[in-house]
DNA sequence: ACCTCAGGGCCAGCC
DNA sequence: GGCTGGCCCTGAGGT
């Protein structure tokens, strides 16, 4: 990073004045205090009870001569062993094992140190042979998730959990700290002007917070207790892994608003962190707890640290009024699940409560003549631009003059510019294989010498893509690489059809449900059996692997620097919306800035996709297709993070300007309709909702690239195949860290992301708005 | 009241 | 004798 000192003299504030722009919001009777549980409110501890339900718990029946209370465990039929798959009794140590295998790893937890395997490493583990070796027997328990830590919440005794809070300090100062020199500093004054407005973290820091040693100042003069800090999601989410099923009826009811609880986020930071010696919640994977964010991140964190437990939980009532993403309110309903519920009939789960933040977006958008028609932007009332589209409205933009940007993209002209750095930010994943926690490490032990790269890299295809990747951030060294883009520029002078409406619900068998939208019923995909195989799951395995390798050497280096600057951005204040912008900074310079980091992402992804086995079969001609039509599609996946609170927080660097430029919403304006706006912000935040982790996030934009429907595929069975194959080893990763009804649950969430971005992209080609390229924002 | 699940115990079966 | 795994029981915590 060569931004090099951004001393911003009025940006800094101190903490007495950043004191009066924490948000202030009652604060709920402390429904998360003391260690996170308590109160009739639903603690991070209800949740992850919650996020345990199995699906048909044992029946009940009355033998002979047991005793009638007693149920008798039946094995569930619908569910294997994820260590073995024999039968599952249920869900042990956070993963749906049979009793062998729970018994076993309660066995083995004390000696666990001791097993050696005499085969190499990679025995087979099925029922018949799971005893012929303990220690890739317990190797694999680790693998698919058992974990101390992964217990219930529940499970905890009161005494013990308060024990644990008190070793908390210990234990985050024993975290890995990847960007141990990171200091946060609180928001500008200047942007944050009003009391109600949250404090925006900007995207991916909680992350970062994670190293700061300075306990951040709290000001004694903080206004109220009820106080809460609101950050973006997307990342601080990151460990906030399974969405329980909720069994409850709609929290987002108008009577729901007792479970409505603000910041689940922070509240889970608080119980995680309390609880990180001892046990965790199940519903956190150990992956994500001991990877860095979660480490020593609460209490070394400005947000969070500097308010009180008491003040994570805001009222609900307080912000019941605001909220615009009551379902009828959401720009894309979501999906009917398998159980045919309808649009309506939509039962919210405990993944929307971590919504919750976002709900603050009207409120926290800060008032500016700048940014004031966003309050209007997310507002029940605003006609989405999915529903206009629908009625053959276009898109109304900030109706600025015509020069340029028409209907027939050309992107040798003018690709819309998005915004956008290609980098994949970072953090979100931050699932770091470093942490060794024998208890939390599991789903990357090395031991998994079944997972080699069997082949995989070695596969050289004769693109014309550079295959360095540039470990830069691409934001951060504007006009340092313009080669590496394929076959003469394709991809700015692409053939954009908007009518080209690939299939993008074939998540499971079926196709696209068309122009019916969303609203429409659709079928939803049976659950994931398929990992009854073993064959199956082994390769799952080492394509995960083999994906896990890429997306580290192509996105995960640039991701870090992307995150390190933007939390120096936030450092210097600089990403408030309505900071200064440095008058050198011109739209065309934006324009082009962006059509050089589109050249990126298309070289990155096809960096990335070379090392997917199975991608050099395709066609080289397929291949530009693919990419060249997907360019979209890719952004947004890999942008998303930094679309939070109805705000873009993507900052770029612009010829000429010295300093980064935060390229807000005011100026996408110029390049997109305010609907086209509102409709990304809202896929944003859905996808953001999903917490993917980083690998994930490769994983879909990889399948977003692969859509067989595209016109022109000289071979698109081949395409077809390997997106399916992706499908199913991204299945594969939700199920290695979530309990099987939270994959699932995962895996039709991602699916409903997958046709609200066919739906958005094909909107975004058909409500381009035209703009002055010479005109500069008033 | 009833459910889930960890943990512990029991014990037949197996090597 | 040690391990396995199916089963039982209890208690903590949940709905
Ligand atoms: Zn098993
Ligand atoms: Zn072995």
């Amino acid at each position: 990073m060569q931004m090099g000192s951004l001393e911003s003299e009025h940006n800094r504030m101190t903490p007495e004045q950043s004191a009066g722009h924490w948000i202030a919001l009652s604060s709920a009777a402390s429904a998360v205090g003391g260690g996170g549980v308590g109160g009739d409110s639903p603690s991070a501890a209800a949740v992850a009870a919650a996020a345990v339900v199995v699906p048909d718990s044992p029946m009940k029946v009355h033998l002979d001569g047991r005793r009638a209370s007693q149920p008798i465990k039946f094995p569930f039929t619908d569910s294997l062993c994820r260590v073995c798959r024999s039968l599952s009794t249920g869900v042990h140590y956070g993963v749906s094992t049979c009793e062998g295998c729970k018994g076993f790893f309660k066995r083995s937890i004390p000696k666990c140190q001791h097993y050696k395997c005499y085969f190499g490493g990679d025995c087979e583990i099925t029922k018949e042979s799971r005893n012929r070796c303990k220690s890739c027997r317990f190797q694999r328990c680790l693998q698919v998730g058992m974990a101390l830590e992964a217990v219930k919440m529940g499970r905890i005794p009161k005494g013990e959990r308060e024990r644990a809070q008190k070793t908390t300090d210990i234990v985050q100062n024993s975290g890995c700290h990847r960007m141990k020199s990171l200091k946060i500093l609180a928001p500008s004054p200047s942007s944050y002007a009003i009391s109600t407005t949250p404090t925006l973290c900007p995207p991916s820091m909680n992350s970062t917070f994670a190293a700061s040693e300075q306990q951040p100042s709290r000001s004694p003069d903080r206004p109220h207790s009820g106080t809460a800090l609101i950050s973006p999601p997307s990342y601080n989410d990151a460990f906030y892994q399974s969405p329980p099923p909720s069994s409850s009826s709609s929290s987002f009811s108008s009577s729901g608003a007792k479970r409505m609880k603000i910041a689940p986020t922070l509240d889970s930071f608080s119980d995680r962190t309390s609880l990180l010696s001892t046990d965790i919640p199940r519903r956190y994977s150990a992956d994500a707890v001991n990877s860095f964010p979660f480490r020593g991140l609460s209490k070394t964190s400005p947000s969070l640290s500097s308010v009180p437990e008491d003040d994570l939980c805001c009222t609900a009532t307080t912000i019941d009024s605001h909220r615009p993403h009551h379902p009828s309110h959401r720009l894309f309903p979501p999906r009917s699940s398998n159980s045919g519920r309808r649009h309506s009939d939509f039962i919210p789960t405990a993944s929307h409560h971590q919504r919750a933040p976002l709900f603050m977006s009207s409120l926290s958008m800060p008032v500016s003549s700048r940014t004031a028609h966003l309050s209007t932007g997310s507002s029940p009332s605003t006609p989405s631009l999915y529903s206009n589209s629908l009625r053959g409205v276009a898109g109304g933009g900030r109706g600025q003059d015509v020069d340029g940007f028409g209907r027939s993209v050309s992107l040798n002209d003018a690709f819309p510019p998005l915004l956008l750095s290609s980098n994949t930010v970072a953090s979100r994943d931050t699932f770091s294989p470093a942490c060794s926690s024998v208890f939390s490490d599991r789903s990357r032990q090395p031991n998994n010498c079944s997972a080699r790269d069997s082949g995989v890299g070695s596969s050289s295809r004769s693109t014309s893509v550079t295959t360095t990747v540039c470990s830069d951030g691409d934001f951060l060294t504007p006009g340092s690489r313009d080669g590496g883009i394929v076959t003469g520029d394709p991809f700015f002078g692409g053939d954009f059809d908007a009518t080209d409406s690939g299939s993008w619900l074939d998540f499971g068998n079926e196709t696209s449900d068309g122009p019916g939208g969303p609203e429409e019923n659709c079928t939803v995909q049976p659950p994931i059996e398929t990992l009854a195989d073993t064959g199956k799951w082994d390769m799952l395995e080492n394509m995960l692997e083999t994906i896990d390798r890429a997306g580290n050497d192509v996105y995960r280096e640039e991701s870090s620097e992307a995150v390190e600057f933007m939390v120096r951005m936030w450092q210097e204040g600089r990403l408030t919306p309505d900071a200064p912008t440095d008058s050198n900074v011109t739209v065309l310079k934006i324009r082009d800035r962006i059509k050089e980091s589109l050249g990126n992402i298309v070289k990155n992804i096809l960096t990335f996709l070379d090392r997917i086995p199975g991608f050099s079969v395709l066609r080289k001609s397929d291949v530009s297709i693919l990419v060249e039509k997907s360019i979209f599609d890719m952004w947004m996946v890999q942008n998303s993070a930094f679309l939070v609170n109805n705000e873009s927080y993507i900052m770029l660097q612009l010829p000429g300007v010295d300093r980064p430029f935060h390229y807000t919403r005011f100026w996408m304006a110029n390049f997109l309709s305010e609907p086209m706006i509102n409709a990304m912000m809202e896929f944003a935040d859905e996808q953001n909702s999903c917490h993917l982790t980083f690998s994930e996030t490769n994983i879909l934009k990889a399948i977003v690239v692969l859509s067989p429907d595209r016109q022109g595929l000289e071979d698109p069975t081949s395409v077809g195949k390997l997106r399916r194959t992706l499908q199913e080893a991204l299945e594969h990763a939700f199920l290695r860290r979530l309990p099987t009804s939270a994959a699932e649950e995962m895996r039709q969430k991602v699916h409903s992301l997958m046709f609200h971005l066919e739906r958005l992209s094909q909107l975004y080609f058909t409500h381009i708005t035209p703009v002055d390229m010479n005109k500069e924002p008033g």
